[in-house]
RNA sequence: GGGCGCGUAGCUCAGUUGGCUAGAGCGCUUCCCUUACAAGGAAGAUGUCGGGGGUUCGAGCCCCUCCGCGCCCA
């Protein structure tokens, strides 16, 4: 059965003195959107380390104000700018998320942000040139929402454009009384509020220390998205992916637009079920449980299971609906739930999506009586045919479903046909994921894409997409593949708003002004991005818009998703760009939120899949959440949010990264202060033990590490380097921390306490081949650490690193294991375990003795095995000195003990 | 109901193809103003590895089962 179209929507075309949809003007628009990478080749020669003729380390280092002065420097030498004269597999890409523009970051943006740029320090550590662009996600309903509410006012289409329209001071306190503003005005406002929100956002970025090429931003409303949004959607157009049609959907009556599959979700609401008497011709009644009363007006049919034994003889018969009288036929359908109230249920258009089910399989007629306001039609439906069942109507129309629910149980305890009691329950209610009032289902036009949900074989395709990408963590993949294999309908992309990137799109209006739907005039590509509010189709004169004979603009705009699903293809400047798009794409790394595999990674590899046959990246890292110390998860509904840039001051920007980049991939994570001070010692432990090593004097960067502490700190040195580049390139950057911090406090507390005097070596005297070798392996691992730390703690590394050495620490090499275990020559790391289980019995005794750790030790016996005293003697004299120990006793034995004489320090 | 993950010290978490007496940080106790660091250092105490069963010479790790928590989906 055919439906009835609705009546067009028109929207009023703007004045002629109107802007256009988007502004052209740059100054309104963001900062720099021009594919402007500042660096033209790369100087690969930087990428060595090279010492500096003199060192410089400050009498106090701290950690305070590193912000400001290495972020200033990065920006003016460019340090993290993109070359793209590097070819495609010298670069490493990353599809960064576009965060929401509309409203303030949170911990959780520097949390997973953080864990992004840790990749992408790395990589450009390793040599790659990384391709690492911001994009701000400004486009669509959060930030229409945001300017209703900052500047107090609502877009009314019906408005005319006020050029230089100020909005009020402060805005009405009652949504009910923002000021109704024009389309053309109400983008003005939003392109406003945006270019302040971005602002904002670079800020916080740049303190927190992302390695971002800021120069080459993008918006998911600028013009060049709005392009190539345009563009990819009349490509899936041409190839029948994307099509229009008349059908019921669900729709927000808050918003007033449709929603799709992706932005449901489910929540507990109570309801009541109420018992209804429907009428067979004699005379016996038919109970139905319902928990939605009122919609026995749009009742097109009663249906049981087809099993059902008792209701198998009325199946094919009709009975009369109560209070409204209306015939309606009696049907099985294998979604009926026996055990389900009475077993029997009655199909409304639409009450829910099983109604929508029913309705297409049954084959039944559509009584729809919701308007997208949300309430009731005020016309009387039309089969409705007794005066009675009219005027019974009318005590309806024009009510919310609550009021009409209301009126209908008044109306069947007058008729007697409200059988029993109204039984309360909790049941799941589907809402808008931002909306707070129920669903209804609303016939209308909407385009949507294909994605599966109606096609097996689009969908085997898109599962198996999602198995040549590599998760991080793996697990995560399930999430995708449970989501495509339950897909059940196409994607609809259409959203009734202002805000947003519009279908490129007109129709011929016929001689009534009806448009025709089937055969869309479309603008050539070169024309993109086109407003077909603002611009005329081909062959047509703006006088004919929304004229008898001429043409309409397609009055919707796409929804977030279907924009957002192409930011690889916007960030590599798809056909915009084709070379650097051939340096790009298919990108390396897509982060993201595991909570929106659902929606933007899916679609993206949607896209991907339409346009080129591929997956856009080759890498996903999922990023958890940040929970409070409650274990909720933190968000600003629930109040419990703590701004960024508050804490990026408290505690300094790398101690936050370092808590930030503690949480694993993938793993949700407690908001926690205190690993921020760890992070904050750790930085001021590094800049101190920095000072410390560099202290000693330089040496030439070939001296021989000869002695057997050095070579044992080297080798195991080396085995670190080797771990830290295993979890790095498994994007575990977790782990590579923890296993580099691990190292480096076991560094400071024991190698530097150990070699310490032999580092500074005698003075007065020319440099030994001891203290020289100290001074050697000193310096190797200073440097590693200063490069291995610095993907995490990028301030402290780069102040460290400018104290002693050339250039950019972020653009020096990634330490390289080989030339350490080079130096490290026969270098055996059980020998540094020897010498600090020792130092450590050493401490311990003088720990024990109440005494300070300057004591002498008279006479230090060791026991252990021949093997281990063997490495110990290989170390004995650093041991010596670092324990202030005058005489060693070894002796052979199967258990380690150290008896330990401590000589009391003099009284003085 | 289905899928996924988690459960290890008071807290936050490591624990690599199964392998010495299960670790770290925080917190706690004690000591030390030591020429890198008092926003520091040293030492110390702290465990039914959620319960039960199984495989194995050997299980925090593998298998089965149960309990609890979380997320996604229906």
């Amino acid at each position: 059965m055919p439906i009835d179209p609705p009546a067009p929507v028109i929207t009023t075309a703007p004045s002629a003195t109107s802007p256009s949809t988007f502004s052209d003007d740059p100054s309104l628009m963001h900062s720099d959107r021009s594919p402007g990478f500042g660096r033209l080749s790369h100087d690969m020669s930087a990428h060595d380390p090279r010492p500096k003729a003199t060192r410089s380390v400050p009498d106090k280092p701290g950690v305070d104000g590193l912000e400001e002065r290495w972020a200033g420097v990065w920006a003016e030498q460019e340090t993290y700018a993109f070359d793209r004269t590097a070819t495609r597999d010298q670069v490493f890409s990353i599809d960064t998320p576009p965060p929401t523009a509309s409203g303030s970051l949170h911990v959780g943006h520097v949390f997973s942000y953080t864990h992004t740029d840790t990749t992408a320090r790395y990589q450009r550590m390793r040599g790659k040139q990384v391709f690492y662009p911001m994009g701000w996600d400004d486009n669509g309903l959060p930030t229409e929402r945001r300017v209703e509410n900052y500047y107090g006012v609502r877009c009314d289409p019906t408005v005319a454009y006020v050029p230089g329209f100020t909005p009020p001071d402060q805005p009405a306190k009652d949504r009910k009384d923002y000021v109704p503003v024009s389309r053309p005005n109400f983008i003005e406002l939003c392109e406003k509020l945006l270019v302040i929100d971005e602002q904002a956002f670079e800020h916080v970025w740049t303190r927190l220390g992302l390695s971002v090429d800021w120069s080459s931003t993008y918006a998911t409303i600028d013009e060049a998205s709005r392009r190539i949004s345009q563009r990819a959607f009349l490509r899936n157009l041409a190839r029948g992916q994307a099509y229009s049609q008349e059908a019921p959907s669900l729709w927000d009556v808050t918003f007033q637009t449709a929603v799709a599959q992706a932005e449901l979700e489910d929540r507990e609401r109570p309801g009541a079920y109420h018992q209804l008497a429907f009428h067979r011709p004699d005379g016996t009644d038919v109970l139905i449980d319902t928990t939605r009363p009122e919609l026995v007006v749009s009742c097109v049919a009663l249906v049981a299971h087809p099993d059902d034994v008792r209701y198998q003889p009325l199946f094919d018969t009709t009975v009369t609906t109560p209070v409204f009288g209306v015939e309606v036929p009696v049907l099985a359908h294998p979604l009926a739930e026996p055990d389900k109230g009475t077993g029997i249920a009655m199909i409304c258009t639409f009450g829910d999506l099983t109604d929508v089910i029913w309705w297409r399989e049954l084959n039944l007629p559509t009584r729809a009586v919701i308007e997208r306001d949300g309430r009731f039609s005020a016309e009387t439906p039309e089969w409705l045919t007794t005066d009675e069942a009219r005027e019974r109507y009318g005590r309806i129309a024009r009510k919310a479903p609550g009021g009409a629910r209301e009126q209908m149980v008044q109306l069947l305890g007058d008729t007697g046909e409200l059988v029993g009691d109204i039984r309360r329950i909790d049941h799941a209610v589907k809402f808008f994921e931002k909306g707070d009032k129920p669903l209804e289902i609303v016939t209308s036009r909407q385009w949507y894409i294909r994605n599966g949900g109606r096609s097996d074989e689009l969908k085997a395709e898109l599962v198996a997409r999602g198995g040549e990408l590599v998760w991080h963590p793996d697990y995560m993949r399930h999430r995708y593949d449970n989501w495509v294999q339950g897909l059940n309908g196409d994607w609809l992309i259409s959203r009734q708003r202002y805000f947003g990137v519009p279908f490129p799109i007109w129709y011929r209006l016929d001689a009534d002004g009806l448009p025709d739907h089937d055969d869309p005039i479309l603008p050539d590509e070169s024309a993109l991005p086109v407003d077909p509010q603002a611009e005329c189709p081909p062959g047509f004169a703006e006088d004919q818009r929304n004229q008898p004979g001429g043409f309409t603009g397609d009055p919707d705009v796409m929804d977030t998703w279907a924009t957002s699903s192409l930011t690889p293809q916007i960030a590599c400047r798809w056909e915009d760009d084709p070379d650097l798009f051939e340096r790009t794409f298919p990108m390396d790394l897509r982060p993201q939120g595991h909570d929106i595999i659902r929606t933007w990674l899916f679609s993206t590899v949607l896209r991907s899949h339409d346009e080129f046959g591929c997956v856009p990246w080759s890498n996903v890292a999922l990023s958890g959440w940040i929970l409070d110390p409650d274990r909720k998860k933190m968000s600003k509904s629930k109040g419990n949010v703590v701004t960024p840039l508050g804490l990026l001051e408290q505690h300094g920007s790398d101690a936050v990264r370092y808590w930030a980049a503690s949480g694993r991939p993938g793993t949700d994570t407690a908001f926690d202060e205190q690993q921020m001070k760890v992070g904050r010692r750790l930085a001021i432990k590094l800049l101190n033990a920095s000072k410390f090593a560099l202290g000693f004097g330089a040496v030439d960067a070939d001296t021989p590490v000869t002695e057997a502490l050095d070579r044992a700190m080297l080798a195991t040195l080396a085995d670190l380097v080797d771990d830290a580049t295993r979890a790095f390139d498994g994007f575990d950057y977790a782990r590579s921390l923890e296993r580099t911090e691990s190292f480096f406090w076991r560094f400071c507390d024991d190698y530097l306490e150990l070699v310490k005097s032999r580092a500074y070596g005698e003075a007065d005297a020319p440099v030994s081949d001891a203290t020289a070798s100290a001074r050697a392996a000193l310096q190797i691992a200073l440097s590693t650490l200063h490069r291995l730390l610095a993907p995490f703690l990028p301030f402290t590394c780069e102040e460290a690193w400018s104290w002693w050495m050339e250039g950019s620490v972020h653009v020096a090499a990634w330490p390289d294991a080989a030339a350490i275990r080079a130096a490290a020559g026969d270098g055996d790391p059980a020998a540094l375990d020897v010498a600090g289980a020792v130092l450590g019995e050493l401490r311990g005794a003088k720990s024990a003795a109440k005494v300070g750790m300057k004591a002498t030790i008279e006479r230090a016996a060791v026991t252990d095995t021949a093997a281990r005293l063997e490495l110990l003697r290989s170390v004995l004299d650093d041991v010596g000195q670092a324990g202030r120990v005058d005489a060693f006793e070894l002796t052979d034995g199967d258990e380690f003990t150290v008896d330990c004489v401590v000589v009391p320090p003099a009284e003085s």
